[in-house]
DNA sequence: CTTTAACTACTACAAATGTAGTATTTTAAA
DNA sequence: TTTAAAATACTACATTTGTAGTAGTTAAAG
């Protein structure tokens, strides 16, 4: 599945509604954007019914109802949207934005923790394949 | 300097022409980019002159012609674009991103040894903070 | 000198996104 | 019963981005 995903600011803000809630309607979802800063109901309904057209999300019918939910996942569109953006800025390799990460000092001491774990179960990966 | 850069596919294209070429006329932009599919003149200009509208580059004149160079490094537009996708898909949390590349098996393994000791590095200086 | 190429200024269109008001209908509350 | 709230359908506007043609001028090539 490469279906490339690119979502901008309040459509992810939408898209992080429906992968909370799981299922909302449009008047649910306009209430968790509303934390941060109100919009017109309208506005959140135009997004979902775009996003819709797109294929992004998908919906039934309950009474007058719309409940959407969402139609690609979390995961998916995280891989997608890094692809792009280490290949937009990062010349296609990954460990370049790693390294920014680790230079901007972006971890706290249990994340560098978790990540050698990562890292030496990648490193095993990699034996592992280079053996075969 | 937290001022936030978000650039579009082919704003980046035209970006990074001029990272790579240091300064360049709307022809030699032009050029570059062909390599990849054409694109009349008239749009890089365009693209540029939007660019310059928003500061993003600058331009001297030489003769009759604009000879654009980037006024925003990439290190800066690295870090702001990733800072954004990491706050709106990643719940700014970095981790979550490196834990997912390094699950997508991304790194070669001179890649992971070069992690590895940037991480080092890192934890070096967590202990030295700590010890302030 | 003439023709061609290069370059900018100007113009315009399409698509996508965000924003939201109005009209209508249905449902819930007073 | 009436009023208010909720929800969709419809509509429209502004901004941004990509796309590129036309006109006019200048510089380079023939």
């Amino acid at each position: 599945m490469g279906k490339e995903i690119k979502l901008d600011e309040l459509q992810l803000k939408v898209m992080n509604a429906l992968w909370e809630l799981g299922e909302a309607s449009v008047g649910e979802v306009q209430t968790v954007l509303e934390e941060e800063r109100s919009l017109a109901l309208t506005t959140v309904a135009t997004v979902l019914q775009r996003l819709h057209k797109r294929g992004v999300v998908s919906y039934r019918k309950q009474g007058r109802q719309y409940i959407y939910q969402a139609a690609i996942s979390k995961d998916q569109t995280r891989k997608s949207m890094t692809r792009r953006l280490v290949d937009q800025l990062f010349a296609g390799k990954s460990s370049i934005l790693v390294n920014q990460l680790l230079e901007e000092d972006k971890f706290d001491a249990a994340e560098l923790e978790a990540l050698k774990q990562l890292i030496k179960d990648a490193e095993k990966r990699k034996k592992k394949d280079s053996l075969k």
